[in-house]
RNA sequence: GGGCCAAUAGCUCAGGUGGCUAGAGCACGCGCCUGAUAAGCGCGAGGUCUGUGGUUCAAGUCCACAUUGGCCCA
């Protein structure tokens, strides 16, 4: 390639300069760079001192309210990415309403009580913790807590987090407190309430009941055994048709050993074939008992070869017989913990999977096992105390050993040493563990206290509230918590901790029995509303809550009292009384919406409906959204070590609030959300383009008084009537989209109409007009008017999601308006008579000037034209509409809308490829007005102006340069 | 193992009730403009719509199964 000298260029531009201060160029002081970092907390404190929150509900005082109730987050660590994208969702819904004109308080909350944080204080107080006093406990939990909460609080406000922060809900506030007893108290009045010793989770660590909520399963390795337990009697081996002196005896298989002395039963399937196989058991022949389709699995996992096998019989005809537990040969007392254990069983549940078919059951190790038990008449027995050792009750050999570390091994040892013991191997398999301490968990019966589910139908009847009265969002929401709520067990609500709010219950000094009454939950009440919950636990007499009341079961005045305190999800349960219904919020019962991730329909949302329906009758909520979870680009769950580092101080001071909020405004929520740093900071250019149309917009209505100005609607030019057409068709998409949640879809046709109808066509478009025509002509004026009306319809559009930016460019607009963008009005005008006229019209001419674009395209790529003003374009429409369509704009108006030289249209002919119309390009013979730089035939008409196109000559001696 | 859900370009998302060569934005490549300029405009490349069956004249769209992933539970 050889370089050769440029060609002089065809048209003098010596003028250039000078021309340039006769333009309208845009102008405004509203910046191009967003530098959010540095002025989102600028326009934050511009709010604060203008008491910004306390004037949008003064505005709004009066109107319908639109009540939406925050779920409590814990009062623990940061907010991380996952709260960062509930808590803007939440303030979406709050801003778009409250810009609807309904009055949508949101009072934020915290859930402040519980064990992370009591964990966190015991753990710090160290050796001192034994010198320390429940209160004082209490008071490090409550300073513990409001830090958290203050921390919080900071991030959610940089968040840009509207809301009634001054005075949010704390579950620890006297208030609060109230609200949770006030639930309880008519719970137990309308028959709910029961204390019952069931087989709970328990965390032996922690020394407490654990709600389902706080279990986590991992994988663990637990040593699994299978264990003979022989027949007491001849019964078993008449069953199966053997001689009455034979060795016939029970095979079961179990991962936790340590509950075998706790043995009370064994569970059959009623369907299942069981047979008695005969095999080589330390040098005797024995029968054993298993699932006729495992006898191969069990053989070889037991190392015997199985002989003869005896004809099947089902397990419902084995129920009844007797077996003679192991609990002998493990050293336990010989007195049966009731008459009626250590028989077979029939269960549902028992399968022939794995193990022998044939369960070990010990009502108060486990869940299953506990309603076995209940349906057979047996005991939760359970010979484990509160730090999970044994008791005297599993006998001097185990009496102390920790389960399970010490029990597994002593328990295994025994029943090698007794023969019972047929095989043992170390097995991985899922277990629960402990939320908090992260250690595993053990089922053990205790005293709790329970909401019972079934009482006065209670769960038929909060079913029914979730299909017929909630809405769900998205809908399948309602098939999840239903299946929850159909096998969900009574709710234990009771724990043994100190951080939380003390369940008014009694111990008889007399009896022992704890109870509770109405009149002591009132006297605690009473306390409690004026003091806090920290009353119960300072040392005052029990009368200051007893009050002499007596014993119900034996009669004695002698109580102290009880010590258990509430399930925290008992606490944040009832926020709908203490918070919605409660007096000092101003609130309305029930909420109108509620949004938390989906593992809250077995949390939150399941145990706030239970309470709401037994005592109101009613869901607490009419609707229910639910946002997925964060995940990593790849989809895949975040892990803490990784993804915990994006939270939500760190990328607003790295992108800035407003660009975190594009991000959560642009992803599907409502199924798994990737998250990452790259991601977030992908949303910095989508961001940018949005400010960028915002400040065009601002910068041509420099000068603009729409007092003075305005141009009347029907005096406006067909493209500015076009572009509001597009506005309203855009502000009724938006409309539908966030009405419905729909924040996603809400903004991408905020950001298409801003992307590719203003900046593409519109702006280009107009430019010419905007910087060239005179200052105050129709033209100009007409399009200003337009862009005023959009400026303005657009800050408002994106004010919920851009709250800074859009606040921003509000006080840039000219003409009188709210002090602030959040004081204004939504947008909602949908289309008016004539706009689908108006937007087919300008469809058609778009399709004319993509098609016009590609023939300049092809003439560039020969590099015949630099820019498309350097071309002229040749249409041919395809049939007699689409004559008519261009023939209504004119071939002068045309050049203008395709940005070209000039335009020519000739007859109606067939068009290749199909479309409209057909278009060819050659480079423009016009000469280059040294002003507009449009390439027009009227260059040079005007002598006096030889270098300039016959609108600019006639603008300029007009114009105040 | 059970319940609920999801899967469309490298990424974020569109594709009401099945119907023309599956669309945007970002990122990427090329070009234009230099009077939105750490901007703007145009063009292009990029997808076996997770897979396999099935229903249908027609399936990204409906059904079944599988795979992968998520939440909840055992």
């Amino acid at each position: 390639m050889v370089d050769c000298p440029l060609p002089s260029a065809p048209h003098e531009e010596t003028d250039a300069m000078d021309y340039k201060a006769t333009l309208n160029l845009p102008r405004t002081d509203f910046p191009m760079k967003g530098d959010l970092v540095r002025r989102e907390p600028e326009i934050r404190e511009r709010w604060r001192a203008l008491g910004l929150q306390a004037r949008i509900r003064a505005a709004r005082k009066g109107s319908p309210m639109f009540v939406f109730h925050d779920g409590p987050p814990y009062a623990n660590g940061d907010v991380h990415i996952g709260t960062t994208l509930n808590k803007v969702l939440k303030d979406f819904i709050v801003r778009y309403r409250t810009m609807r004109g309904l009055d949508a308080p949101f009072v934020p909350g915290w859930d402040c009580h519980g064990l992370p944080i009591e964990h966190h204080v015991m753990k710090e107080a160290g050796k001192d913790l034994a010198s320390l006093s429940p209160a004082e406990i209490r008071d490090r939990c409550r300073k513990l807590a409001l830090h958290w909460v203050d921390h919080q609080r900071r991030q959610y406000l940089a968040l840009g987090i509207s809301g009634e922060w001054d005075r949010p809900y704390l579950t620890m506030d006297p208030g609060y407190e109230d609200g949770v007893l006030s639930v309880f108290g008519e719970l137990l009045e309308k028959g709910y309430i029961t204390r019952d010793k069931r087989a709970t989770t328990w965390c032996p660590s922690c020394a407490t009941a654990l709600a389902e909520a706080e279990l986590e399963y991992r994988d663990r390795e637990s040593p699994s055994v299978y264990v003979r337990f022989a027949g007491d009697g001849p019964a078993l081996a008449e069953r199966f048709g053997l001689p009455p002196g034979t060795d016939a005896g029970i095979l079961v298989w179990t991962t936790t050993p340590w509950t075998l002395p706790a043995n009370l039963a064994v569970a059959l399937h009623p369907d299942l074939d069981y047979v008695a196989v005969a095999h080589d058991s330390g040098g005797r022949q024995v029968r054993t008992v298993m699932a006729a389709r495992l006898v191969e699995a069990v053989a070889k996992a037991c190392g015997f070869a199985p002989g003869p096998v005896s004809a099947p019989v089902r397990g419902r005809d084995l129920a009844g017989v007797r077996y003679r537990p192991v609990a002998a040969d493990l050293g336990l007392p010989a007195d049966p913990p009731s008459p009626s254990c250590w028989t077979l069983v029939t269960a549902d549940y028992v399968s022939a999977e794995d193990g022998t078919g044939c369960v070990h059951t010990a009502p108060g190790h486990g869940a299953d096992d506990f309603r076995t038990g209940t349906a057979n008449g047996l005991p939760a027995f359970s010979p484990v105390d509160d730090r999970g050792r044994y008791t005297a009750e599993a006998g001097p050999a185990l009496a102390g050993k920790r389960i399970p570390k010490e029990a597994n091994p002593a328990v295994i040892d025994a029943l090698r040493a007794s023969g019972a013991l047929l095989a043992e191997a170390a097995v991985v398999h899922s277990y629960a563990h402990c939320w908090r301490c992260k250690g595993p968990i053990l089922f053990r019966a205790t005293d709790q206290w329970f909401v019972k589910v079934d009482h006065d139908d209670l769960r038929a009847r909060a079913l029914r509230e979730v299909e017929e009265n909630v809405r769900w969002i998205p809908a399948w929401g309602s098939r999840r918590i239903g299946g929850m709520l159909k096998d969900r067990p009574d709710w234990c609500i009771s724990r043994q901790r100190h951080w939380g709010i003390p369940i008014p219950a009694a111990a008889c000094g007399g009896c022992g029995r704890t109870w509770t009454s109405r009149g002591l939950v009132a006297r605690t009440r009473a306390v409690v509303a004026r003091e806090g919950a920290d009353a119960w636990f300072d040392g005052r007499p029990a009368a200051a809550f007893v009050a002499g009341e007596p014993c119900p079961h034996c009669g004695s005045g002698a109580s102290t009292l009880a010590r258990d305190i509430f399930d925290v999800w008992f606490e944040s349960g009832t926020s709908w009384r203490a918070v919605v219904q409660g007096e000092p919020h101003g609130l309305r019962f029930p909420s109108d919406a509620v949004l938390e991730g989906t593992d809250q329909h077995r949390g939150w949302f399941q145990l706030s409906l239970l309470p709401s329906v037994a005592v109101e009758g009613r869901a607490p909520w009419r609707t229910v959204v639910t946002n997925g979870f964060i995940v990593d680009e790849g989809g895949d769950k975040v892990s803490k070590s990784k993804g915990g580092k994006l939270n939500a101080e760190e990328s607003t001071r790295t992108f800035g609030a407003d660009v975190v909020r594009l991000w959560v405004a642009s992803v599907e929520y409502r199924e798994d959300v990737p998250a990452s740093h790259d991601l977030l900071r992908g949303h910095g250019e989508p961001y940018r383009r949005l400010r960028n149309t915002l400040r065009w917009i601002l910068g041509v209505l420099d000068g603009f008084d729409p007092a003075a100005h305005a141009v009347p609607r029907e005096d406006l030019l067909p493209l500015d009537r076009w572009v509001l057409a597009r506005l309203r068709s855009v502000q009724a998409a938006a409309t539908a989209a966030f009405e419905e949640y729909e924040f996603a879809r809400g903004l991408r046709s905020i950001f298409e109409f801003c992307d590719g109808d203003l900046s593409a066509f519109y702006f280009d478009v107009s430019k010419d007009r905007f910087y060239c025509e005179a200052a105050d002509g129709p033209a100009r004026r007409s399009g200003q008017t337009a862009l005023l009306a959009v400026g303005s319809a657009l800050a408002r559009l994106l004010a919920p999601v851009l709250v800074h930016t859009a606040e921003e460019a509000w006080a840039f607009l000219p003409g009188a308006r709210e002090e602030s963008v959040h004081l204004a009005a939504w947008p909602a005008e949908g289309p008016e008579e004539g706009d689908d006229a108006i937007l087919a019209r300008f469809a058609a001419l778009r399709e004319v000037r993509a098609a016009a674009a590609a023939a300049c395209e092809r003439l560039r790529g020969a590099k015949a034209i630099g820019s498309n003003l350097e071309a002229v374009v040749r249409l041919r429409p395809a049939d007699g509409e689409a004559a008519a369509l261009l023939a209504s704009f004119g071939e002068g108006e045309l050049a203008s809308l395709l940005m070209v030289s000039a335009v020519a249209v000739d007859p109606p002919g067939p068009v290749e490829g199909g479309g409209r119309a057909a278009a060819s390009a050659a480079p423009s013979p016009h000469r280059k007005c040294g002003r507009c730089w449009n390439l027009r035939e009227t260059t040079g008409r005007d002598p006096a102006r030889p270098d300039l196109c016959e609108r600019c000559s006639r603008v300029v001696p007009f114009h105040p340069a």
